[in-house]
DNA sequence: TATTGTTATACTCTATAACTATA
DNA sequence: TATAGTTATAGAGTATAACAATA
């Protein structure tokens, strides 16, 4: 049932997305232009199923980056998500409102704001990351395995991540 | 020359991505995170190698789906390439100002607007083109041709597209 | 009545620089 | 001096609705 409406805020996404790259275009017959395409159409795949939990992707990167590591600062989140540091006020700002995270002073360095993570804010990730997971599955269930993973790795190669980070 | 600008720029533009989705984070092991920052990087890329032609690129967008079907109005223009009709109007104008292109009333239908590319507007979707063909070839260059096979084919997949629209 | 193009408006995003407090 | 965080501001981009001309 939460399933159903996600598949159809998808379908409908990829139909509203598809018109836009019709072949009305020799655009639509470059990798270039399938690309960019394709990353819109994730993004606001995740914007959508994201916001019955009330988060936005950006908060869900901001929570699940501080998942791994909980000693970060906002100077360090800004750096690893590419986010600007004004911006990133903002979004704590925000996950302070809805009682998801917390500031807290470095004791070692006055100047740092540590992002604390919540109980709260762990089980709204917890409910985003399973969104997450059903849409990508969802999403990516058209392909087969195998283009699956030639799409993870070509994108790997092409951003010059380090391939397989951690092995086994 | 005008070619090693072109991989200095791109160069530039991977390893300034490449920090923004570092390992730090467990985004980065997840297809939907990379398939953005790809989709990200490439318009980033697409708008530093036509710089220096003047147009951006969604003139360039324009451009080339009008040297396909030299008969479409602003209407099919913005439906055929996903952007808002009165976002199309400013498109146009700038085209106009930059004399690549020009209005015409249809005769048939005279509230449409049927855009014609000037022959200047020919010569620097000419050199456009080349700009892009060459950036893509460097940016695409580090993958096998397999793997540019199945990004093609995945991504046309995932948005919806016929598989090979024109065979042979 | 419906459609094409246009204009106006408000809203979101982003980029830049200045400011503070700490180091 | 340099850095972390904050604030202010301006610019770009986007979405919405209203409007005139035409069908």
């Amino acid at each position: 049932m939460s399933a159903t409406f996600t598949a159809a805020v998808i379908n409908a996404i990829r139909k509203e997305l598809a018109v836009g790259i019709s072949e009305q275009t020799p655009l639509s017959q470059t990798i270039g232009y399938r690309l960019i395409k394709v990353g819109e159409m994730v993004m606001e795949t995740a914007e959508q199923v994201l916001a019955p939990t009330g988060i936005k992707p950006r908060h869900f990167n901001v929570l699940s980056t501080l998942s791994v590591d909980a000693t970060l600062s906002q100077r360090e989140l800004s750096t690893a998500l590419g986010i600007d540091p004004n911006v990133m006020v903002d979004l704590i700002d925000e996950l302070e409102r809805q009682g998801f995270a917390r500031r807290e002073r470095s004791p070692v360095d006055r100047r740092r704001h540590i992002v604390v993570v919540t109980p709260k804010g762990k089980a709204v990730l917890t409910k985003a990351q399973a969104a997450v997971n059903e849409a990508e599955e969802r999403v990516l269930g058209v392909l087969t395995s195998d283009q699956r993973q030639v799409l993870f790795e070509a994108a790997g190669v092409l951003l010059g991540l380090a391939p397989v980070p951690r092995a086994g």
